[in-house]
DNA sequence: CAGAATCCAACCGGATACTG
DNA sequence: CAGTATCCGGTTGGATTCTG
C-alpha cells in the first residue's frame, strides 16, 4: 500500500518499491476473512447466542469450526463469551463494542453479495 | 441469515431453522476473501498495472498466487486483462466497473484494519 | 449442553525451474 | 515479460467419537 508508484505517459503504473508486506486489506482479511468468521460475528451481533444455536444457524459449518472461530474471535476481543451456571451448563456468545466496529464492513459486504448474479462462478472456497 | 429467530425472556436468541447454506456474507467472502484477492483488486483500482509490477507491489505473494487470483478475478468480471502487442509482450490488468462496486467495503476494511492495535493476535492463516 | 480429541483426505500455497 | 509446470510439506476442515 505504501509503494511509491510511477505513472508513465501511457497511464500505466509501476512499482518503485515493495508494498509493506501485509497491506491493511490483507491484515483485515486474516482477522475476519476466515471461513465462517464473518458469518459468526454477524450472528452474534444483536444479542447473546448459545453455542449449539449458533451451530444450527450457520448450518454449513461443523461444531469444530464454530469452536475454533469463536475462540479466535474472543481471543481478539471481537466476541465475549459468557458461561451461565445452569444445569446443564449454558454458554453464550455476544459481540463486543470492538467487534461492532467491524459490522460496517460486513454489512457492506453482505449487501454487495446479495446483489450478485447467481451465475457468478464462485470458488469452492 | 434467513433463520427464524426466537428471543426468550432472558434475551437469548435461538434458531428455529437453519441458515440457507451459504449466507450472503459467506458467499461474498468466497469471492473476495481469498488470500491476496482483496489486495490485488485494490492495486488495480486506479489504472492498468502490468503483471510483474503487481507482483512487486504485493510483495508477499508469489507469482503463482498472483496468476491464480488474477484469473479468478477476470473470470468473475472484476478485473479486465489486456494484452498489448509489444516486444516483449505486455499484459495489463485493470479493475472493471463491476469490480469497482466492491471497492466500497474494501475501503471500509482497510480503514478498519489500519486502526487496529498491532498487538492483535493475527492468525498466520 | 458445550465442547475436546482424533483421524485423515483434500487443498493450499511457496519454491524452483522452465517456456514462448 | 508474463506466465506455466511440477514438486511437496503444511494446513484446513469435515466426520466421527468421546467427555464433564
Amino acid at each position: 500500500m505504501e509503494a511509491r508508484i510511477e505513472v508513465d505517459d501511457a497511464g500505466r503504473r509501476s512499482a518503485m518499491n515493495t508494498c509493506a508486506e501485509p497491506c491493511a486489506i490483507e491484515r483485515g482479511m486474516r482477522i475476519i476473512g476466515g471461513k465462517w468468521t464473518g458469518s459468526i460475528l454477524w450472528h452474534v451481533k444483536d444479542g447473546p447466542v448459545r453455542f449449539n444455536d449458533l451451530a444450527r444457524m450457520i448450518g454449513g459449518a461443523s461444531k469444530k469450526m464454530i469452536t475454533e472461530r469463536l475462540r479466535q474471535l474472543t481471543d481478539q476481543g471481537l466476541v465475549r463469551r459468557e458461561v451461565l451456571d445452569t444445569a446443564p451448563i449454558t454458554v453464550t456468545y455476544e459481540i463486543t463494542d470492538f467487534g461492532r466496529t467491524a459490522l460496517g464492513f460486513l454489512d457492506e459486504l453482505r449487501k454487495w453479495s446479495e446483489g450478485l448474479p447467481k451465475t457468478l462462478a464462485v470458488k469452492k472456497r
